[in-house]
DNA sequence: TGCATTTATGACCCGCCGGTCATTAACGCA
DNA sequence: TGCGTTAATGACCGGCGGGTCATAAATGCA
């Protein structure tokens, strides 16, 4: 290659380039786990050379940390928001969150940066930390909230799953990691897993 | 460095080194995965040379496969004798199955394995098959298996959960994916969250 | 014991990629 | 319009690691 590709023009975007970058991260990400994202890859995404992006960030692992905190933090705060303003029935409320969760995480990118921390996190202590922080820790509170509204009015008795969140929520996650991992070979159904999932807890719960 | 160290005598052992790599290999693929594996520390840790490995594996895929074969097949094989030499109720059949399950899984060597699977088989649709093969699809057979001889028996009613064994193994799954990557902010105590497990599905089953 | 065969070695090759920095160009103010 | 400031560029660096291969050592057979 002698030729001298005619380069396009710069631009100066300051303010609009981290979300730009971001963004495209988030899709490199994905596509590519943590390790096989190349920041020139992400560059091209983005439209930039790959210099512009340590203008914004100083190195992949703050990439990373900024996909985190931009996927997880809409949807565990849309989530509150819809609990917060719901005072039904609890089972109902249950259903909700739970289906939900499966928008949230079995439908959306989101399980994708699951699989990284996954699968990647062994070696970045930090990022398996903020992961939990920002997404774990917050769908545990969410659950044990519920439940202990169930409880508190008369509707869930006390039993395995009001102690235990996680129980409740481990086959959405296991919905996860299944629809990218073998789906080829055995493809879910989603909608009928959810309601037999939701079947099992519900009855589980009721007093 | 220009003294050469007195290198260690050859040896010659044509049938010994194959098993001697795998288990290396093993080693090295669980404490740094995948990618994070170094041809060079499979060798040291053998005591061999790097070369040597290529005299008996053609890649580090090659590799990788052996290693899966040689960790999951012992453990899947072990179930179905001990399920095959069992007459008795069949919940208590369940109960060991799901015991015997968190033993293979959460307590194993075999969840790194299935770590590197979700995490980095994104890569490698022959590595995330063979696990597929080797594994999960006799564990979904099994599980399907003593759901089938409790229905047909009287001993469990039809319902959602014999509809889907995914369902009834989905909290081992997570108990283990979240003893690698969670466990230092927020511990599990298996005992506890297994037996929650088998009373959540067993009260779902039985008729 | 000597030689052909097989097994083992590790220096080397090469492509890759995160991160750097000297250079360039866009911008806006006077 | 000219100039100082600062955003943007991309060639380059350095280390790394999978895979190769010429060399050497062990073995066993005649």
């Amino acid at each position: 290659m002698s030729e001298a590709l005619p380069s396009v023009p710069r631009k100066r975007r300051k303010s609009a380039r981290p979300g730009e970058i971001v963004e495209a991260a988030a899709q490199s990400f994905i596509e590519h786990g943590y390790a096989g994202t190349k920041l020139d890859d992400v560059a091209r995404r983005a439209g930039i050379a790959k210099g512009t992006i340590y203008l914004y960030f100083a190195a992949k692992q703050d990439l990373f940390e900024a996909v985190i905190r931009d996927t997880l933090e809409p949807l565990i705060s849309g989530v509150e928001t819809m609990m917060d303003s719901y005072d039904g029935a609890t089972d109902i409320l249950l259903q909700m969150v739970i289906t939900k969760a499966y928008e949230n995480i079995v439908q959306s990118d989101a399980r994708h940066v699951m699989r990284i921390i996954i699968g990647e996190g062994h070696k970045f202590p930090e990022l398996r930390e903020l992961y939990y922080e920002t997404s774990i820790k917050h769908g545990v509170a969410l659950i044990s909230r519920v439940v202990q509204r169930g409880v508190d009015r008369g509707e869930f008795r006390p039993g395995p799953a009001t102690q235990n969140p996680r129980l409740i929520m481990a086959p959405c996650i296991m919905a996860a990691i299944w629809s990218m991992t073998f789906d080829e070979f055995a493809p879910m159904d989603i909608d009928s897993f959810m309601a037999g999932h939701l079947d099992v807890m519900l009855n589980g719960l009721r007093a």
